[in-house]
DNA sequence: ACCCGGCCGTATCCGGCGATACAGCGCGTC
DNA sequence: GACGCGCTGTATCGCCGGATACGGCCGGGT
């Protein structure tokens, strides 16, 4: 699908250093370019840590449609919303990179969060950053103006991604325009039209390929 | 604001009684109609558990409009998103009935959890739950059609509140068109038109002044 | 009984998004 | 170099949701 990096998540090193350490005491999993990690509707108690590669996670709607989740890069940990609370997962998972990840079955966690707080700390910590990323997904996407929908995720990417640039933050990650229409549940066309407006007004601009975000744009 | 009982959300009776089980050990602290348990971009490490009354967690947007997430009701758990992360809190939680609740402070929770992982637990399923209803209202808000969006709202009450009925699902909360609207993006003439029309495919109908979700409107 | 405020229903109008179609362009392949 | 494919930029058109306005209904308060 595509050789540059284009996650879209990824925690704080402290966090990634805290899961990385059970590297050992639990499975290493390789992934094939185009595997599944899982899919909707499966039961499992497992969930992913990503050491490397590329995994989207997305859900697919009844009427056929995908919504892209997030690309979950080195350091991402995905599928632990389902792991835990035992219910049908409500995403898909696959490898769209080759992929090696830590494989934790929350069947068997028990004895580790015992044995270590501090995990269950990580844990509460990266699964409430996962929530607070989801509602400001949400309070944008009630939102019908596209260009809103769209402005949060670049600056979401900003956050997690971008360097400093003499124009504002160059975001280091590409996405094609339907990729974007994917996430902020627009139409690719209108992904194109608005970047084009936020272009002419300032608030974007672009350098080999790479977005940059005006920091005016910021807020 | 309302004399109603008007809950969006609530846990297992498990997980309530887990973290009812430490009353005695947190502080209990009372909320007059009105307050505020906590506030937008305050920061802060408490979070609450609802055991009496009722509070709106919502976010308000820079243009002014209020997203309401949930009505939490009695064994229902707020601000642990942003006690954990340690972040600004990105809702804001109002008391909207005299609200007696249970005090935590992930500053303090270490101890807890190293005394009984089965707290860590229970908090995450517990986040995971929170995880897996926002995703599922992001998979229906990337939607613009306000059918889905409704519907799917309708049908989270219904899983939670709602009685069996000869001809559905009764859901035993009132929301106005208006309370609709702010939950699902969408304006209050539109949360009438929309079911409106549902009623007329059949896939709604009332009684008693609460909505009935017809069975077929499953899925 | 009266008024008033909140909520529901409905009409009109306008703007903008989605669907669709097509043209240029960069890039990799053969 | 020729071709093809995927991505970006635009145009047209139809439709539908938001804004706004207004009327009816119900319930509570005085």
């Amino acid at each position: 699908m595509s050789k540059k990096a284009t996650a879209t998540w990824r925690m704080t090193d402290a966090l990634a250093a805290k899961l990385l350490s059970f590297e050992g005491k639990v499975r290493v999993r390789r992934f094939a370019e185009g595997e599944q990690l899982y899919r909707q509707d499966d039961v499992s108690t497992c969930f992913y840590f990503v050491k490397s590669g590329l995994v989207q996670v997305s859900i697919f709607r009844r009427d056929g449609t995908e919504v892209v989740l997030e690309n979950m890069g080195p350091n991402a940990l995905c599928g632990e919303g389902a792991a835990f609370d035992g219910l049908p997962r409500f995403s898909t998972a696959v490898a769209i990179e080759p992929t090696e990840a830590l494989e934790f079955d929350t069947a068997r966690i028990e004895p580790l969060l015992r044995a270590d707080p501090e995990l269950a700390l990580a844990m509460l910590r990266l699964t409430s950053l996962k929530q607070r990323i989801l509602a400001l997904r949400l309070e944008h996407l009630v939102s019908n103006d596209p260009e809103d929908r769209i402005l949060e995720l670049l600056r979401r990417l900003s956050q997690m991604f971008a360097i400093d640039h003499e124009r504002g933050r160059k975001i280091i990650t590409h996405l094609t325009h339907e990729q974007i229409a994917s996430m902020t549940g627009t139409s690719r066309v209108t992904v194109t039209r608005t970047m084009g407006r936020l272009r002419e007004k300032g608030m974007l601009s672009s350098e080999d390929g790479f977005t940059i975000l005006a920091n005016n744009a910021e807020t």
